[in-house]
DNA sequence: TCTCCAGTTCGTACATGTACGATACAGCGT
DNA sequence: ACGCTGTATCGTACATGTACGAACTGGAGA
């Protein structure tokens, strides 16, 4: 029954690293986001510091896991929203991530802005699509708009320039929120309404199939 | 002549600040970004560590500075490229901009990845236009595609969407190096293509007119 | 000339992330 | 039953950014 034995092991760490999380959570929560400390958080669940270290590679191992829970939820609003329209859900989709991302600037930096040289364990881009379940909707959804001839080409690559005009403007928002941009919300709809409008017109070729020469 | 005294006191601040610079570039070449420590940059210049904060407000503040010196070189760069076609001009500027910051990761960070909620000294937004001598750049270029009848609507408009595009394609390229872009090249040229032509096919209304209603 | 003051320099101290290695303990083979 | 090994925990130590305030210094006013 030794595999009974690490089975329980391994639960007991992934229930007590949830409770790091929720505790880290709660801190954020109370004291805003420089108030997260490895120290604190230990004292908050009776652990030592370097304990934490068991649970967590890093620092940043912690903001991305309260990140991922965070997307989570952003996938979820994300989906419980209305779809009439293929195209209309599509902007859904960006409307909503940039209310996210406005709405959770920390949150948003940790996943999209910071190095990522060496991402968590060693899954590959997946960890991309699986641990955000927010890129998968969104792919989602622009297949729905292909297969309703409401926009043409490969989808992959269609989502993948959504995301760039996407991101680009959260990013833009939130680093630079003196430059007039104007409001916020406006700028987010302009630049989605452009996207859309733009990316009706054009039939989209695959990434890797474009050409290199130049 | 306290004035000159006083005078005489700036520009010996100023000169001590530029050997700062020097010293701090020296020493990123040197050991890498993390390599650069206030310590060790007080050391360099036979200062103790904290004489440093007489001449920057914070380690950002150095970076900073850092930053706006690379991008001198860039604006300069983008200058003396060849502009036959205003189009063709517009979009070296693009290209530039993303081979510099694809290739100076570290300062593209610093400048444009970083909180700017309190931006040095207390200078407007104009920091972006007067401290980053590219942007000027890259709204000459759209006036002169305007003025042509290449492009139509709000130059200012028309730069920040372009900005904002290129922004999301190369920070992107830079904190996701292992999702399938393709090649990093294809893809900003992917981007800059697509976008030209989509503004070509518009009119773009000015940033503030347009409506927040939704 | 003496006193005072603003600004520059810097010594010390603190909180932080984290590396290193010690300790304690659970499960294993002998 | 007894020691062995791997792992969880944690005490200590170090480098770092930076706050605080002391010491110094050069020029201004009495």
């Amino acid at each position: 029954m030794t595999l009974s034995v690490q089975k329980r092991r391994e639960k007991q760490k992934a229930e007590l690293r949830s409770e790091l999380v929720a505790a880290a959570h709660k801190l954020v929560q109370e004291e805003g986001y420089e108030g997260l400390t490895i120290r604190k958080l230990a004292k908050r669940v009776g652990y030592a510091p370097m304990s934490v270290y068991s649970y967590f590679a890093d620092k940043q191992d912690i903001l991305f896991a309260l990140a991922e829970d965070a997307f989570e939820t952003l996938a979820r609003r994300i989906e419980e929203h209305p779809a009439d329209d293929p195209v209309e859900a599509l902007k859904a989709v960006m409307t909503e991530y940039a209310a996210f991302g406005l709405g959770n600037p920390n949150e948003y930096r940790t996943v999209f802005m910071t190095e990522k040289t060496k991402l968590p364990e060693g899954r590959s881009y997946e960890e991309m699509e699986e641990g955000n379940p927010a890129m998968k909707v969104l792919i989602k959804r622009v297949e729905a708009c292909v297969a309703a001839g409401r926009l043409k080409g490969d989808p992959r690559a269609i989502a993948t320039m959504l995301w760039t005009v996407g991101h680009g403007t959260i990013s833009l928002l939130i680093t630079f929120p003196f430059y007039p941009f104007g409001d916020p919300q406006a700028y987010v709809k302009r630049m989605c309404d452009f996207m859309l409008a733009s990316l009706s017109a054009q039939d989209i070729p695959p990434l890797t199939e474009t050409p290199v020469n130049c």
